[in-house]
DNA sequence: TGCATTCCGGAATGATCATTCTATAATAAT
DNA sequence: ATTATTATAGAATGATCATTCCGGAATGCA
């Protein structure tokens, strides 16, 4: 009866978020959005509703794989101190390797659309799902003793994504590999008793 | 001979450069920077050359206050680890009043302007003075004794300079000064060992 | 006072933007 | 095969943008 989708809706969306991340989002116009998605003006618009509903869309995607990566690197068998290192060094790599000059999408859009109350709102659940996924991560480990017993994983949690924002945020500006790690070292040393 | 200035270039600067830092580059419409400045456009053009030469103006005014407060706050007469806490802990205040919602400005370029080459370069050239500072004072507090001989006073620097974007770029989506003093906190234990 | 110089306000320019609309093409069910 | 339904493409819309330009106003000096 109806004619079907002719396009993915979620390559679709993934190819959009890519736009957004590398380029920011008032910088990307919906000719961007057309071009590295494929679909024409009024099928973005039947899809997702607009340029800010897409870009709402974009990060819930962004949180997801963020969360996923960050919960499957520490789910590891390994001491949390080095599914943690070994997390921060392929976080560097890709900052190094060149598209992660992009930085956090998440990061990306608090600094841009700082004004924007739905924007913000939406950044700060995404902050809070990723601390989580640490504060998971954490708690497995205290419960090993790998931790003291008296930090708060949640405050560690916090410090990590508040760590790893700021290593992102240099990385940008300065994708050196050497700055990074020696950073990466001193802030995964936080976790020592 | 020449008809003077009827404006003082340095605050109409200030008040740019305030303009820019809450709202965003590319937000800040030369309607917004005329009614920030009282300048008008053809003023604004005279004395600065165009929006992104303002920008530009802006970031190195940003950086010298940034630098000079920086330095004053270390040079007191206190352990290195007290006068880095009441730093972060000033800075924390001014995050949670209110307009610290603006977040760092130069962190802000990085984020926003990451594909201007010009602007990466001098928001490098930023971080890296900023660095400086906070180098120097640390170096000093390590001839004092107050940190272990054979850490590198760099690194710890780069780390600072990292670590107080993070909790900008947290501080702007969640200006909670709880979570924040707690980031602090673990934040400065980095400087112990 | 009058001239030369500079500043300022606002209009004009040309481009780009997000969004909407319309007409065409394509499909599924009858 | 025909009809009903929906996706698509591209033009149209209306607003906003940075930048330039021009005429009038204000100042310093002779």
């Amino acid at each position: 009866m109806a004619r079907p989708r002719e396009f993915e809706p979620d390559i679709a969306l993934a190819r959009a978020m890519q736009a957004f991340w590398v380029k920011g989002y008032q910088a990307t116009s919906l000719a961007d959005l057309c071009a590295a998605t494929g679909l024409s003006r009024s099928s973005l618009y039947a899809a997702f509703g607009g340029k800010r509903a897409l870009l709402h869309c974009s990060l819930a995607r962004y949180e997801q794989e963020a969360v996923a990566r960050i919960t499957v690197a520490l789910a590891k068998p390994l001491p949390i101190r080095e599914a943690l290192a070994g997390f921060v060094g392929e976080l560097i790599d890709r900052i190094v390797a060149g598209p992660g000059r992009a930085g956090c999408f998440i990061g990306n859009c608090a600094a841009e659309l700082a004004g924007d109350r739905a924007t913000v709102a939406r950044v700060r659940q995404s902050l809070a799902r990723i601390e989580g996924a640490f504060c998971v991560a954490l708690t497995r480990a205290q419960a090993r003793g790998e931790i003291a017993a008296d930090a708060g994983v949640e405050s560690l949690a916090r410090f990590l994504v508040s760590g790893i924002q700021g290593l992102r945020l240099v990385g940008k500006a300065n994708p050196d590999r050497a700055a990074l790690k020696d950073i990466a070292a001193i802030m995964l040393r936080c976790l020592d008793p």
